[in-house]
DNA sequence: AATCGGATTGTAAACGTTTACATCTCTTAT
DNA sequence: ATAAGAGATGTAAACGTTTACAATCCGATT
């Protein structure tokens, strides 16, 4: 019975294959570095006992643990699932291991998290977002622990940051929108506290308020939680005012235009006919309701993959790799019609 | 400039508070082992030094990482994301951290990444489903590594298991469909080779039609890959044959349904009205969709933090407890009506 | 008064690697 | 023929904890 047996070391294999212990290091290593004559006996050895390297005494010998971390706001989001799914894909390709955590949107909880994998030992960590404490920063600069921003792209940002312009996504869709002759818009905006991206698809719709010749105050906007039935009664809200009703609602996100759709729905309105609403994120369902949801693509799993690539070019070389930022495109699907003026023509 | 200073070890408290690194240690993990007067002055120099324990020294050590792995075909399918979301809740909630690796639902992969979270040192593995070699177990077991199986329960299995019974979720769905008075059924199963949750939900299926009298060739079942178009596809074959066509399709899951659904509409069948169709997993868009799915609902969430309290009782007690099986529960929503036996009455 | 035993702390040996440095063996240029 | 240098390998010192065991102290029991 091999039962109790202990999992065997460098040192048996080094007895086995008749070297040091140096020498099967370096064959796992830098096998560059050994006569091939000497590499075959030691692999030969590796394989007939069996031998794994043990993970702890590694890493505490060459300080750095191939493990990289993740804090993300939740998995019940999609959204980073998706991209949590790519990231880890391309590091383990590399021969890293994702250590996940969760921070359920909450900025001092990822502040505790990103402690607690830099004290884990992740040798760099992927965050989402920009909104934290500057001093934050000044821990992972001081530990050396290099970092990557995702989800949101900012050029002056403390790190790299692979991730696309919120702003810019929603500026080109709510462009689209008023192009499409409405002039009352309303939003039914994610909470923008604590949560940038949130906060500058607000202002890209602003932006383009602003640029069509409107002012800011032409967006009603309200925010709502992430949730189906908190959009709903924000649109109930944003429908209550007989005199000063929006033609279309521009939605933070595909699950808050959901929920805007049903309140349409209860209010018996038809969309797009009577009113147009569009999403953001281009979750998977937002091509199956009905109807589709025009809304903003999101390139989730290449943002997860650059950011990986991009984390492990700042362990390899020790530089900082210049941010990335990726395109998003508006999709043009069933929610969103022409404005009553263009009706009118 | 502390930039390039080490960050302190366990001697520089020790020193600071003048005592041994045992004790230092002691304070750290069995507080009630040292007198209250020293505690407190080993707590202030840790806390004045900002001290934390090296990770890898202390996996070395102790021989344990406080780590616990999880191998998952995907986080992509939200049904995964949103369990292992609950499990690092609760793993946190304990100290333990979350690593995470995953297997595109093939069963060689997913054996290379349990090996290699266990070389990793993880202390415990959360697996997904029951079918894979059992040269697996043997060497779980011969490296002492709990394991918990979630997502499907199965009495017999040779670690505990924190799921549901997808057979008997798919039977009590079938038996409604059957009693609605539908007599011909179709079922758009997913790939059943190496998911034995797949094959379970046909299996299901097939006793609640002999349970009705019916034979289970009276179930035409075509498999398709996790995808709607796929799904499209095989309703478009399902529903080919003009002289036998189904008047209800079961699908092995959400995605499928939606598919299904997107292939009735191509057809230019109305559901419920010409053809009622059926889902399982009752994923957050199921109510999103028009109409909305009738599904079987599973507990994602309390699955996830059933098998980690099960995997940290394992750590904790080294006893294994006992299989804790959840119920399912069917969602009857708009997808699902009378057959057309019914309507002759 | 002597002894015992429990509580508290210290000593030092692991734990299993990596790696700087030393050593040795060949080539090759002089 | 010899020195220098390159390449392969060995030696042994870290790396920062945990923990078995030893030592000490103190009050209680006899």
């Amino acid at each position: 019975m091999p039962d109790d047996e202990k999992p065997p070391t460098l040192h048996d294999v080094a007895n086995l294959a008749g070297v040091s212990t140096a020498t099967v290091s370096r064959c796992l290593n830098t096998p560059d570095k050994v006569v091939a004559e000497t590499r075959d006996r030691v692999i030969a050895a590796v394989q007939s006992l069996g031998y794994t390297p043990n993970f702890a005494a590694r890493a505490m010998a060459a300080r750095r643990s191939h493990t990289i971390g993740a804090v993300i706001p939740t998995m019940d989001n999609a959204i980073f699932a998706r991209g949590l799914q790519s990231f880890e894909e391309e590091l383990t390709h590399h021969g890293y291991t994702l250590l996940v955590a969760s921070s359920a949107y909450q900025t001092d909880r990822e502040e505790q998290q990103i402690r607690a994998l830099a004290a884990r030992g992740a040798d760099g960590l992927l965050l989402i977002g920009h909104d934290r404490s500057p001093e934050i920063y000044a821990f992972l600069a001081q530990r050396q622990i290099p970092a990557v921003i995702s989800w949101a792209f900012k050029a002056d940002a403390p790190v790299p940051c692979t991730g696309f312009d919120n702003r810019a996504g929603m500026r080109a869709l709510a462009t689209d929108v008023l192009a499409q002759g409405h002039r009352k818009l309303g939003m039914i905006a994610g909470i923008t506290k604590g949560n940038d991206r949130a906060l500058q698809r607000v202002k890209g719709a602003q932006e383009a308020l602003v640029s069509a010749g409107l002012t800011e105050d032409d967006l009603q906007v309200i925010e709502a939680r992430y949730d189906v039935e908190a959009a709903k009664a924000a649109l109930l809200r944003l429908m209550a005012q007989p005199d000063d009703r929006p033609t279309a609602v521009l939605c933070g996100n595909d699950i808050l235009a959901v929920g805007a759709l049903r309140g349409a729905e209860d209010l018996g309105l038809r969309v797009p006919e009577d009113l147009s609403i569009t999403g953001f994120d281009d979750l998977e369902f937002a091509h199956l309701v009905s109807p589709t949801l025009t809304t903003v693509h999101v390139p989730h799993r290449a943002m997860g993959q650059q950011a990986a690539r991009t984390l492990i070019q700042m362990l390899r070389t020790g530089e900082t790799p210049s941010s990335v930022e990726l395109p998003t495109a508006v999709r043009h699907r069933g929610s969103l019609g022409p404005g009553p003026e263009a009706e009118s023509l």
